[in-house]
DNA sequence: AAATAATTTAACCAGATGGTCAAATGTACA
DNA sequence: TGTACATTTGACCATCTGGTTAAATTATTT
């Protein structure tokens, strides 16, 4: 279940990808993915039987190109700030590869709050591990002690943020395509030392 | 122009903005804006001809609802940390009280990134003072420098990306809506910490 | 090569959706 | 009160959209 053996199928569904992580569920229309894959509307039903279902294998598969990692490196025994600069630099890595990702995720799962619950119930983060790791930097005064919620919540705000304002940033910061990506780039280097430096005990 | 005098006007606008701002261009649908406002469909055509138009005036509306009172903080005089202390809990307040705004307005701005350069290109915040700020900072040794695209970026970032990703958030965490509001008030007071923190020069 | 099954297509359908219009209702004013 | 004007509505229309179906085409098996 969930696999794809035909070619065309594969063809379908990158162009289903495509056209929904760009417009979205409502935005996107199988017409349009039918053009994308090059094929006749009707075969969009033949393999993927309607349009919630074909949204809906392309949403896991996008969660699943990107959740795994972050998650293996979350639940490792990875030091502290190894482990912000490495999850920071692989999520960034993803993002730069699928800038609508972002955005995507975010934008439905808001219309359905429901959909990550069941991808983050079966294999969640060890947030456990990551709060033990703060209260031991904490404890022997390396860092200021810090939730686990912000801590978190502030490296995914950093991270994924500017993929989803990038016409806001380059907006405001007259920006070519070139730049903000060197922009974003800068930030695999910023954020972590950001993040450290906010809570690392000042001598 | 851009002015409401009836009644009725009010009362669909502010349906159409509830309306759209919770579903986006493409998921929101006339009807479900007039059944929200209590009127006959036809009457939202009689006072705002199409649902682009009206979606424009909701769209502008939102802008005008949020971005003045942050230009005017940043082109104020205030010091830099006072500067970012404002900024964050007056961008959070905005946010508290119309969560959705920030999802609505990047989401859309994806879909058409020429409607904020508008709104921008007429009153855009004064960059060059930011920069000079940081600029002086840093050279008196008070802060580390940062380019003034990151450090507005990185607020950007702290501030917004929680509502956008409320129900992520609520989902890791286990959280009450309560919850949820607690941990954003929290960050009115973590935020410009974590910011002031992480480029303040050390001893 | 014939028969069977899988893939692909053109044509079509039903319901939804943005939008229109003529009639009805209400309001102000002479 | 009657008349002009604005407001509101129900009914309707054209188009779009997800989905179906029967036929055509291609691949597979015997």
């Amino acid at each position: 279940m969930g696999t794809i053996d035909s070619k065309t199928e594969e063809i379908i569904f990158r162009a289903a990808r495509k056209v929904f992580t760009r417009k979205g569920f409502d935005g996107a229309r199988m017409q349009e993915i039918a053009d994308e894959a090059g094929i006749n509307k009707a075969l969009l039903h033949y393999y993927f039987r309607s349009k919630d279902k074909l949204f809906d294998r392309v949403f896991r598969d996008v969660v699943k190109m990107t959740l795994p990692r972050l998650i293996s490196i979350m639940n490792s025994e990875m030091p502290l700030f190894d482990k912000i600069r490495t999850f920071t630099s692989t999520y960034i890595d993803i993002l730069s590869g699928n800038p609508e990702f972002a955005g995507f995720v975010f934008h439905e799962l808001s219309r359905n709050p429901n959909r990550l619950l069941e991808s983050l119930k079966e294999s969640g983060p060890n947030l456990r591990l990551l709060e033990n790791q703060i209260n031991e930097a904490a404890g022997s005064g390396e860092i200021e002690y810090i939730p686990v919620t912000h801590l978190v919540v502030n490296m995914m705000s950093l991270i994924a943020l500017p993929f989803i304002a990038q016409p806001v940033i380059m907006g405001m910061f007259p920006m070519k395509p070139e730049n903000f990506d060197a922009f974003i780039q800068e930030r695999k280097e910023l954020v972590p030392q950001m993040i450290i430096n906010s809570i690392k005990r000042r001598p």
